[in-house]
DNA sequence: TAGATTGTTACCGT
DNA sequence: CACGGTAACAATCT
């Protein structure tokens, strides 16, 4: 479920946990823990501490972490919450439902706690285990946000090696070290917006192309915050056998790009 | 039951 | 070596 949207959802969520001592920290999986991070490090990390801001970039959220009186900066910890991750706050979700998750979020899919003095907590929930809590991690390795990239960005992001030339557009817009933010759902629905074949060469793009791309990845983003999610898309309720174009009723077809189903309309997509 | 799933990464081949 | 495609990961849902 999180790509961008969800992320900054839970980021929103993640404010009401700051400036809060930070009292323990509970490691029900340790299957949540990057290698490099083991339970008594990430104790030794934030116990004491508090976060001090909640920020994201593309799918990553980051809390950074100072100390619970007032000067004394800690590490930052990172959140990926892989296909099914959510947070919740004091018991809120900043999602009503998780696919994946039987529609509510079970006690048996919390891997992470962390206890504040005041009582409350601020609990990982993660069905799937794919999702990861990582310390410090390396922000410059990620794309720009996508939600804030300009057109100059998004044709860095893009590559600029010449028609014929590059991986297939869909699968730049999903290497998040290029593009922050965008998943396969949200990948779909904007090339589906800008009418851009999703298996076009990303070198391609002729500059007005790239315009209709950089318009339609910053209003697909907006409207689909607007409606709540990734799964909110034109295209969502169509990405099945026989599903048709909302736009001219042509048949999508199903292919894979970039390693991921993609559900594309032939007739309108160049 | 077989097949699919919204993310990331190690590995393999070109 | 750089680049790109694939499998694997884990658990659940249709």
């Amino acid at each position: 479920m999180p790509e961008l949207l969800e992320v900054e959802l839970y980021r929103r969520l993640a404010v009401a946990a700051l400036d809060r001592p930070i009292a323990s920290v509970a490691v029900v999986d340790p299957h949540v823990l990057g290698a490099p991070v083991s339970a008594t490090g990430l104790r030794r990390a934030l116990v004491g501490r508090r976060f001090t801001a909640a920020r994201r970039r593309g799918k990553l959220l980051l809390l950074d972490t100072g100390a619970a009186g007032g000067e004394g900066a800690g590490p930052t910890v990172g959140l990926r919450f892989g296909m099914t991750g959510g947070l919740l706050v004091d018991d809120r979700a900043a999602l009503d439902r998780l696919r994946h998750s039987a529609g509510h979020y079970g006690e048996r899919w919390v891997r992470l706690r962390v206890h504040f003095g005041d009582g409350g907590v601020l609990a990982f929930h993660d069905p799937r285990r794919f999702g990861r809590l990582l310390l410090d991690p390396d922000e410059g390795a990620l794309g720009p946000d996508a939600a804030t990239a300009t057109v100059a960005e998004l044709r860095a992001a893009l590559g600029t090696r010449g028609p014929g030339a590059g991986p297939p557009l869909k699968a730049r817009l999903l290497d998040q070290t290029r593009l922050a933010g965008v998943g396969n759902l949200l990948a779909d629905e904007i090339l589906w917006r800008a009418g851009l074949s999703p298996s076009r060469p990303s070198g391609s793009l002729s500059a007005d192309e790239l315009r209709r791309l950089h318009r339609q990845l910053r209003s697909t983003l907006d409207r689909l915050a607007e409606r709540g999610g990734s799964h909110t898309g034109d295209l969502m309720e169509e990405r099945r056998p026989g599903g048709r174009c909302p736009r001219d009723g042509a048949e999508l077809a199903r292919v894979t790009v970039g390693g991921r189903t993609t559900w594309w309309c032939p007739a309108h997509q160049r």
